[in-house]
DNA sequence: TGACGAAGTTTCGTGTGCGGAATATCCGCG
DNA sequence: CGCGGATATTCCGCACACGAAACTTCGTCA
């Protein structure tokens, strides 16, 4: 596979190319990244017995108790169908469990159990750690830049999008 | 081979609130970013009958014309497997082919109809057009910028994974 | 020639991931 | 109380997405 970071002759030979041929580059280099840092991701929780978000659930979890499925969901950037067939397999493992809510009845909180969370305190990272230790090895500067340039599209996207969350 | 996540002690040494946690923050947005363009784009795709790998698909094979199907995984970064049932849905709705290389039949050239290629021409961009638009609006310091820190980035990734030249 | 490892594709099993429909519950309004 | 809209979750059907295993074909080497 070519380097994601790689010229082709088309592109040298033109002194200012086709206005999206930066942008198109940007978005192949993005995907790269993040296919591969889910891949990684992947790899390593399978050496816990479980999968990508799986692993991010319980470690969302541990961090903020037990959750809405809504909440979880939108925590991890997952439909609510998408969240319950997560649930579904985490509680056939024992890892967490379902509580209807006595105040509300339609809601059901996601709790880690005991084994759950026996197995979020020996898992370090919580997802993409591949993505995240590279982000490390950035120097202070780039990483402000990268912040910056960050929201600046967060805002764009919300703006074109509509709809936002948080 | 000696992981990054050794750092972790430095970490918990120094005196600042925590060191990942702009780290932490940018892998959110950029998570955030990633799946509500992938959202965006299916949508897109919907209105013409088509998926989102299934548009990008035929958009490579534009460019690129017949590809076989290692090849058309390797740019569409989906392993072999994944491709097959994409090729599968795509013959089956007549927008591609399968033909059997004479030279190697081990190979198969994936090749648009042209009942694909013609869908091909209506559809003006390849993916990811919500983060597109988004990278546009970027001035030209950002985009600058970007595409520096991605590089970095990529060349860090790589040196983790192990390089898997092209 | 025949063994044999490598390469290209498919098959299989499992786990996301999404939109839409169905179900249950909550809430405000009369 | 009862109606109707809103909210929370689940169910359904489909399309990825991946790794492992099976299958065919290729190239080589003895």
């Amino acid at each position: 596979m070519r380097s994601a970071t790689e010229r082709t002759e088309a592109e040298e030979r033109d002194a200012t190319p086709r206005e999206g041929a930066d942008v198109d580059r940007i978005l192949e280099t993005l995907v790269y990244l993040y296919t591969e840092s889910r891949r990684v991701t992947k790899e390593v929780a399978r050496q816990h017995g479980l999968t990508g978000p799986q692993v991010t659930a319980i470690k969302v979890l541990e961090n903020f108790g037990a959750l809405s499925l809504t909440d979880l969901s939108a925590r991890m950037s997952a439909t609510n169908s998408t969240m319950t067939g997560i649930a579904d397999r985490m509680e056939r493992d024992g890892l967490v469990e379902r509580i209807r809510s006595e105040t509300d009845r339609r809601v059901v909180q996601i709790a880690l159990t005991e084994k759950g969370r026996a197995l979020a305190a020996q898992i370090p990272v919580a997802s993409m750690a591949l993505f995240a230790d590279a982000l490390r090895s950035l120097d202070e500067g780039d990483r402000r830049d990268l912040t910056r340039i960050l929201r600046r599209l967060t805002d764009k996207v919300t703006e074109l999008v509509g709809t936002n969350g948080d």
